[in-house]
DNA sequence: CGAGTGTTTGACTGTTCTCAAATGTCGTGG
DNA sequence: CCACGACATTTGAGAACAGTCAAACACTCG
């Protein structure tokens, strides 16, 4: 149930104490499911848990008077969607399931008896949290000084890894990718329209082919050259025995 | 010294012992000064300790190979610019003093000591640093899906609210803000072309006046209306009497 | 088979970019 | 105090990228 989250951790932190990871999985809420377009998290409110998601997909975004949105980030298997509506109280932005999920959540009570009592553990939640922010930072690169096309594929680049890294890419090259055209658009901040242009660009110089909710990486080096793609920030040490 | 950086965490936490803010303090190395346009942080470096601005403006920033560049955050006195850098240990961008620079930089070593035996000053840390990413995401809201015009003026809104919140602010509704169009841009992901023209626009429809170094806010609450600011995300909690 | 949704395409519009020249500001040294 | 150079800002013109609107097409599910 938890070996993506497992799986996650483990890459980021290999020495976390066993007894650590024990508490930690323990200190859980049973498994639950939301359907595909629930709202998990609403912007404005103040959780008193923080949730992580087990399988499926999830997006953080922000919405204007105008109805236009940006998604702020897209949470597959093994990722925590508000980890920082704990130190942080009041959430900034809305959660919502793309597609059925089943998540697992964590009392904030639970998390601060954490932090009250194992620092290596803090410590490593605190950096899932930083890894967020990396995440925005390259995200925001792309909107404020990267071509659409650029964007595109860097953000294919960053999906690519994330799932390859939480054990959820069977085949090398391709992976599942269950968002609309739109949904993609409110990810790069460009109109739907202009993804499905992107999209055909990629696809006509051989790069990547997104087709029927699979994307098929054609050329990984040329790709991540293009996109100026370097996972360093995504803190993924190696591959866990 | 350490008066806008102990004002900055009154504002975020107002029941930090006064044994924890003292153990903070002693910890930090003695104030150097930068001159402005040095590099503080290199990108891509594995810094061995974190750095507290004490006076001036820094900017944290990414490159791209074609030399297009995105500011990431604008700091100023109170602020950490890279606390992230203990956790994350590898630098995905860099920092640069805009201004001459008072600073003060605390050794990784300590910080890990804080976290071993100070969870209370730990998680105050940690919302620190959170509260860097809740602004990276309202930069990314403003870069995907703001005008010019409207991102320019939010920036101006959260720029004269973090100074008052720091103590940085004189004359309300006026502030210093030492930087030239071009680095604007950065920071707005648009070019300083475009700044002069989104500028000139604030100054006649009467929103804000920003001449020589110095912005004086003519109207806060259409600009934060126009600007859709709201001041939630940086976490300031009442003055500190 | 048909409804509903998502994608593609075309035509046109609008925002922002680039290039280039003109103007303004500031510090330095005569 | 003025002249000068360096740099920043403003303005204009034309180009590029992305947006909107609308219609055609494709896919999925009952």
């Amino acid at each position: 149930m938890f070996d993506r989250f497992l799986r996650t951790l483990a890459r980021r932190d290999s020495s976390l104490p066993e007894a650590s990871r024990q508490a930690l999985l323990e200190a859980f809420e049973p498994p639950r499911y939301v359907t595909a377009g629930s709202a998990m998290v609403e912007q404005g409110s103040r959780p008193d848990c923080s949730t992580l998601v087990l399988a499926g997909w999830a997006s953080r975004y922000s919405t204007l008077a105008n109805g236009r949105r940006q998604m702020l980030a897209l949470q597959i298997g093994g990722d925590f969607v508000d980890l920082h509506s704990y130190p942080l109280k009041t959430m900034d932005h809305g959660v919502a399931a793309l597609t059925d999920c089943t998540i697992a959540t964590i009392a904030h009570e639970r998390l601060r008896d954490i932090t009250e009592r194992d620092a290596h553990l803090t410590r490593l939640l605190w950096l899932l949290t930083l890894i967020d922010a990396a995440t925005l930072r390259k995200w925001l690169l792309g909107s404020g000084q990267q071509p659409a096309l650029q964007h595109a594929a860097h953000l294919l680049c960053e999906l690519y890894t994330r799932l390859d890294a939480a054990g959820l890419v069977k085949d090398a090259l391709v992976f599942e990718l269950p968002l609309s055209q739109e949904e993609f658009g409110d990810a790069l901040g460009i109109s739907a329209v202009h993804v499905s242009r992107t999209l055909a660009e990629l696809r006509d110089v051989g790069l990547a082919d997104w087709r029927r909710g699979r994307v098929r990486i054609r050329d990984w080096r040329k790709l991540a050259e293009f996109a100026e793609f370097d996972p360093t920030y995504l803190s993924l040490v190696d591959e866990p025995r």
